[in-house]
DNA sequence: CGCTTTTGACCGGCGC
DNA sequence: GCGCCGGTCAAAAGCG
């Protein structure tokens, strides 16, 4: 990654991940390349990766002379792990190496401890004129079986020699063809990073502009809101919801009749992608003093209970902007703080929503999204959830937690914490998303709406990737919008990666892809939508200046 | 009259 | 098996 870019994703675990190959590949010990005659196999290798680098010519392919020296260090030597540390043994081992080819002398375990440095010197200078018959004291210290022994020790041999030589460099190819994959795939990592990071400055510009723009024409188009027009951009992608005719024709199924169906042998997948659309879950925890937080859907109250620990009623609403619609919610206030509502989504919308709606939803679904990858049953979706609330949300570290211990696994915003000066008080590097209703009570839309948005999005794009890796071992068909994915490419590379490592995959190739997409939905759902909020409802007031901090945070860590 | 809210009943999961 | 609990249903009531 150029330092020019300053994208420090070294220090993120995931990208840490990324990169810990890089090194690996890149970067050879200083001292190898001073003395590169002297690099044992091990080393070989990495000066291999550095030849095949980018930077590196891919003709200086390095002579067939430099393996031979290498593989003479010995067994024992190659069996260890290579560290920085063992520099000094290592290039002891090489001294030894070179006793053992000197013409006469045929002590294979002589000692070096006591050789000065004129000896090195002088066996430098030996093995530079030997470098030839340095092959074959290499062949010696191959892999042999006995049948080459016995013809070496017949004597003959030159050809058996070339063979050896021959089979050396035929290892070595491999080994090259592997790095080169290696690195092949590392740079499509990187290029993919790198475009993303581009495109999030692209955005972060676009949107610099468009806010000035923006806050001179919010009054012309809040007049279109209001006239009832709905963008495209206001059918929520619902994935799995949209695309399954499950979802969007038959009415929704109650727990009942949901398990009824699958014992009637009803397609399991579909069934089992909607129960688990369901069971995900995102709470938002806002100070209100009305009873209900406005969202931008029309909700219908279809019951009511006491629930334990807490002695105010728990009321269950449905939606109710289409027939069939499985979008639910609970709304309670907390036992603790009763100012403080709390109000909890379940599922995928399955028509279009106005803009002030789109918000709340996308970050329902977003989390139905997550449960659905692969990884979200195993510790992993945690770790991903986790690492996008302390990503995605640094201005707020308690602000979102994810519960994977409930019953449902459940996404909770903590909108309590800020309605506070940080809203209200922007630095320089802070924005504002404006919106065109003025900011109200808190509760009825202000960071309720944008925050989950981002938060929601980043699940989106995470859920997005997870299903990479869950499209491995599932039909891409089940996959909510194809048309999202990577291309095949960048799918290919990035599902290699995610096989090779599960537990890296889930932030890795995705954090900048949902670090951007997070700030994409800010401009379009915030910024370059921000006058789609149709009043809906009455007291509809949706959103506002928000997440002024989040993005600050964004680009400084970023940058 | 149509829609929404209320509220008791019902159902299934879960723990003991 | 039983009771508790969360979630849902549906009839009755309320409202515009």
């Amino acid at each position: 990654m150029a330092k020019g870019s300053g994208l420090s994703i070294d220090s993120d675990p995931i990208a840490g991940n990324l990169f810990l190959h890089q090194p690996t590949v890149l970067n050879s010990f200083p001292e190898d390349h001073q003395n590169h005659n002297n690099v044992n196999f091990r080393n070989t290798r990495f000066k291999l990766s550095s030849l095949m680098d980018s930077k590196s010519s891919p003709t200086t392919t390095p002579s067939t002379i430099q393996f031979p020296v290498c593989l003479n260090s010995s067994s024992h030597d190659q069996d260890r792990p290579l560290h920085r540390s063992d520099d000094d043994h290592k290039r002891t081992v090489v001294i030894d190496e070179m006793d053992f080819f000197t013409d006469k002398n045929h002590d294979h375990v002589k000692s070096n401890a006591n050789n000065s440095n004129a000896d090195h010197k002088k066996e430098s200078d030996r093995r530079t004129g030997l470098q030839h018959k340095v092959n074959t004291g290499l062949n010696l210290l191959t892999t042999n079986t006995n049948s080459d022994q016995s013809m070496v020790d017949d004597g003959i041999s030159t050809n058996m020699e070339d063979k050896k030589c021959k089979n050396e460099y035929a290892v070595i190819q491999a080994e090259l063809d592997r790095v080169n994959a290696e690195n092949q795939r590392l740079r499509d990592m990187l290029n993919q990073v790198t475009s993303n990071y581009n495109m999030l400055q692209m955005h972060m510009m676009t949107l610099t502009q468009h806010q000035q723009h923006q806050k001179s024409e919010i009054s012309d188009e809040q007049l279109e809101e209001k006239k009832g027009i709905m963008a495209p951009r206001q059918f929520i992608d619902l994935g799995l919801a949209t695309n399954n005719t499950a979802d969007t024709d038959e009415p929704s199924l109650s727990s009942s009749e949901e398990r009824s169906r699958n014992h009637a042998g009803s397609p399991k997948n579909v069934d089992q992608t909607e129960a688990t659309m369901r069971k995900a879950r995102v709470s938002v925890r806002a100070r209100s003093e009305a009873p209900m937080i406005n969202d931008g859907c029309q909700w219908r109250k279809y019951g009511q209970k006491m629930a334990k620990g807490n002695p105010c009623p728990r009321a269950y609403y449905r939606c109710t902007m289409a027939a069939g619609c499985p979008v639910r919610k609970q709304v309670q206030r907390c036992a603790e703080d009763r100012t403080i509502l709390i109000t909890t989504y379940e599922g995928n919308h399955n028509h279009p929503l106005p803009p002030a709606a789109t918000a709340m939803a996308s970050t329902t679904s977003s989390a139905a999204r997550l449960l659905l990858s692969g990884s979200m049953s195993s510790a992993d979706g945690l770790m991903n959830a986790n690492f996008l609330a302390r990503t995605l949300l640094p201005c707020s570290s308690s602000m979102a937690t994810i519960s994977a211990s409930a019953p449902f696994p459940t996404v909770t915003l903590d909108l309590t914490q800020t309605p506070n000066p940080l809203n209200l008080q922007r630095s320089p590097n802070q924005f504002q998303v404006p919106f065109p209703n003025p900011p109200h009570n808190f509760a009825n839309g202000a960071a309720g709406s944008l925050l989950p948005q981002i938060f929601g999005q980043a699940l989106y794009n995470q859920s997005k990737f997870s299903g990479l890796q869950m499209s491995q071992d599932m039909d891409p068909s089940q996959l909510g919008n194809q048309s999202q994915l990577p291309p095949p490419g960048q799918h290919n590379a990035l599902a290699d990666t995610v096989s090779a490592a599960t537990a890296a995959i889930a932030t890795d190739p995705n954090f900048t892809a949902a670090l951007a997409a997070a700030i994409t939905s800010i401009i379009n759902g915030g910024g370059a939508q921000p006058n789609n909020n149709t009043s809906n409802n009455d007291n509809t007031n949706l959103a506002t200046s928000t997440t002024s901090n989040s993005n600050g945070k964004f680009s400084n860590e970023i940058k």
